[in-house]
DNA sequence: CGGCATCCGGGAAGATACTG
DNA sequence: CAGTATCTTCCCGGATGCCG
């Protein structure tokens, strides 16, 4: 398996010189933003990669995870003894992607078609925290939020009107989620209660959860009709 | 070929709730996005349509500009008579796509990959300079160009540190380009000299030709290592 | 078990030809 | 001009198997 087979993708390119068509070439294809989507708090190895991109199927995410490292956009690299094990991480232009990822995730959401209520992964819901935070509704507010998905956890540091969140545990957060990715997204964007969520646990101020729920307002829908 | 199995897509979703996931569901499919690009400064025809998108295949087009409308991105119109005929224009949800091009564009045009010496439609050209318009670098500057691309017209006009773009021809311009895109592209993008473009005609303040060439920096390459 | 490689069926993309 | 019809090619998705 030559390099340029691989930049090469079967020739199926646009061969624009549009910046738009060039970044399609890039990560237009099935899967590919997601893939980063999912390397975005942090190196992955290839079976987590795989769990968290359900539907995935095993020679494609090795052909996405093969195309996007010889773009440059991700780096195998192998953590040191005693791990020893392979994981996928994004190199720096990779993680230049954010934006990317938010503005299309800012778009999208005001389609009818969107359902708050399906399936979300993990760095998706923390990335969407990123992309959806209101300022001016956070005011001054100065907080630590740890979440605990699945074996994933998450930190969430409130103030100055900005936040700022990575992988790890908060050593004493004022508030405290833990459960599924798709029940801590019902609780801030479905609006349901707590108490309708059985598998989600929250610790901490009652209060501070209701607030934080109201940070990360959706943008209104458009007409179905368009 | 009812509505539901244009919004089923064949059940190739990906049936994330995430909204990155929800837009290349909608504008993730191949050619999709370039087709909202070469809407981006007004109606045009199907036939127009697959000159500026140069390799898309007809059937292709018309599966993508049937997706686009149920989706509610695109519209089906038909111009008044005596003109009568059939044009797709954006809505005003798929007129916001612009950002999440810009976005793209800026970003992928850093890969060692980008070659702005390939072929490139009027619309992208335009879209660029939107996007890679420096309000620094203009400064004060207040100007009118008109730009003549085959049968297109366009019409910029610089002022207050922003540019705007639209179809039509400038009236009065200061400044005014004739020929292929990629003419202009080589011209402002890629350095060359309006001499060694026999194609480029250029007519107005010469100096100010040299001066909007310096309008639309091009972020710095990544390193090819990533 | 993790990280692939391989094979296969279905379907989307691409090219060409054809039609109203 | 604005698409359909048809055919081929190639990608995607799923299953299985290999190998450290």
């Amino acid at each position: 398996m030559e390099l340029e087979k691989i930049t090469d993708k079967g020739k199926r390119r646009y061969d624009d010189a549009c910046g738009t068509a060039l970044a399609l070439d890039l990560i237009g294809e099935r899967w590919a933003l997601l893939v980063v989507r999912e390397l975005f708090f942090g190196p992955k190895r290839f079976s987590d990669l795989k769990t968290d991109l359900p539907g995935i199927s095993a020679n494609v995410l090795t052909q996405r995870l093969e195309g996007l490292e010889a773009e440059g956009i991700v780096r195998r690299m192998r953590l040191p003894p005693p791990a020893s094990v392979q994981v996928y991480d994004l190199t720096d232009w990779g993680r230049e992607v954010e934006p990317i990822l938010q503005t299309l995730g800012r778009w999208a959401v005001r389609s009818p078609l969107h359902d708050p209520r399906m399936q979300i992964s993990a760095s998706s819901l923390m990335l969407s925290f990123r992309t959806m935070f209101d300022a001016k509704r956070a005011g001054d507010l100065r907080k630590v939020i740890g979440f605990a998905i699945g074996k994933e956890r998450f930190t969430a540091r409130i103030g100055d009107g900005v936040i700022a969140i990575e992988r790890g545990v908060a050593e004493r957060p004022d508030l405290r989620f833990e459960g599924p990715a798709m029940s801590i997204a019902a609780f801030v964007y479905g609006g349901a209660p707590a108490e309708a969520l059985p598998e989600l646990a929250i610790a901490g101020e009652p209060e501070l959860a209701q607030r934080f729920a109201t940070l990360f307002p959706l943008p209104p829908k458009v007409a179905p009709a368009g």
